[in-house]
DNA sequence: TGTACATCAGTGAACGCGCGTTCACTGATGTAC
DNA sequence: TGTACATCAGTGAACGCGCGTTCACTGATGTAC
């Protein structure tokens, strides 16, 4: 599964691309050289090249590298959310759901592992999502919601929070581990993830 | 409290550095340009700099920067675990001590964040530390054993192993978030941390 | 003790590279009359 | 319908930069005789 089927190729031949369409090529490309994983960082130009296209059309669609780094984040952001939202319907919500939505987590660092950590590493401009100072406030309240519903009647605020907090700190671990390589990507423990968030099983 | 005091400036006025002065001083330079934190990766040029010194006199230590990252990693890696098992001595053992081991591993994080990262991302050369192939290797072990030791007398090795595992990773993931601005760097909440490993009070 | 010499940690100039960004430009598209 | 023109997405050459690495070198140190 690729983090995007819009197809690259869209030239019409004398005007090149159709109005919009450079823009998602060029994100997108940025996404895919990104999962295919250099460890340092996404230049302009490689993604310019591998749309087929100069360094300096780029400039026709975004300021400047940065405002197209963003731009793929949101992208590797949207992806994310809807696979784990996907996830968490197909094991039908509730305890299952949740511990779904762990899984998608680790399994899309894992899958998309050099966009994946742009995105935990960029923080949006101040000015943009007004709201929002971290794509991961979206992602956060969903957890905390889910979290609560997982937790006793009378849980405090600050226990949910808490609770949320070190939910998503455990899956994030996993992922982060497994993609430096300093455990091994295994199957088995990706599902065991997110037992002992709601269960009893550490208890035992 | 700095990851090294080594003296940076032990020039003798002609013949240079002491011998293994020089060696040990771009390492500690590295660490502390590190600290400071740029996000993207440390240049050899950097570190000659800082320590004053041509960037040619850097290859008669290491021999490309490479060898130069990895001594660095090492050191931080050394300085970790030196800071871990202080920690878990101050807390007197057991699963206090064990509790403290993994405060101590956040605060490293946010201490030296730079150098915490590029010791998670780097792999040491193969042929470089025979028996491991990570630095996180010995430290895991050390980890699985502390782990033995709070779980319930008839725990598996796989229950071991995967308890050791989740410690970790739930310790990991609140550092790297934390490094990464997408939550808190709260006090209390790093003291909290490791309270599900252990302990019942996931289960209340 | 003095002298010749090998060693070796440093220097500074230079290389080729990829980078982000700028500049003046080209030429197809869509619109007004 | 035809023509003149503004728009605007692209191009290619050029800039200055910092990088890792190489090269030939310098000059103090320690040793052999």
């Amino acid at each position: 599964m690729t983090l995007d089927d819009n197809t690259v190729n869209m030239k019409s031949p004398k005007r090149g691309y159709h109005h919009g369409d450079l823009r998602s090529a060029l994100i997108t490309a940025g996404v895919e050289l990104l999962t295919a994983g250099s460890a340092d960082t996404l230049s302009l130009r490689q993604v310019a090249r591998a749309v087929g296209v100069s360094p300096t059309a780029v400039y026709r669609h975004f300021p400047d590298k940065q405002a197209l780094l963003y731009a793929i984040c949101e992208h590797t952001s949207d992806a994310l959310s809807q696979a784990q939202s996907a996830a968490a319907q197909a094991a039908g919500g509730g305890a299952a759901g949740f511990a779904a939505t762990g899984q998608a987590y680790v399994r899309f660092a894992l899958d998309h592992p050099t966009s994946f950590r742009l995105l935990m590493s960029t923080r949006p401009p101040k000015d943009h999502f007004a709201g929002e100072t971290t794509h991961a406030h979206a992602a956060m309240r969903l957890l905390r919601e889910n979290v609560a519903a997982l937790l006793p009647a009378g849980a405090s605020n600050e226990a949910q929070r808490r609770a949320a907090i070190q939910a998503w700190a455990l899956v994030h671990g996993m992922a982060m581990l497994m993609l430096d390589g300093q455990i091994e990507a295994d199957d088995a423990l990706i599902a065991s993830v997110a037992s002992p968030i709601g269960s009893a099983e550490t208890c035992a």
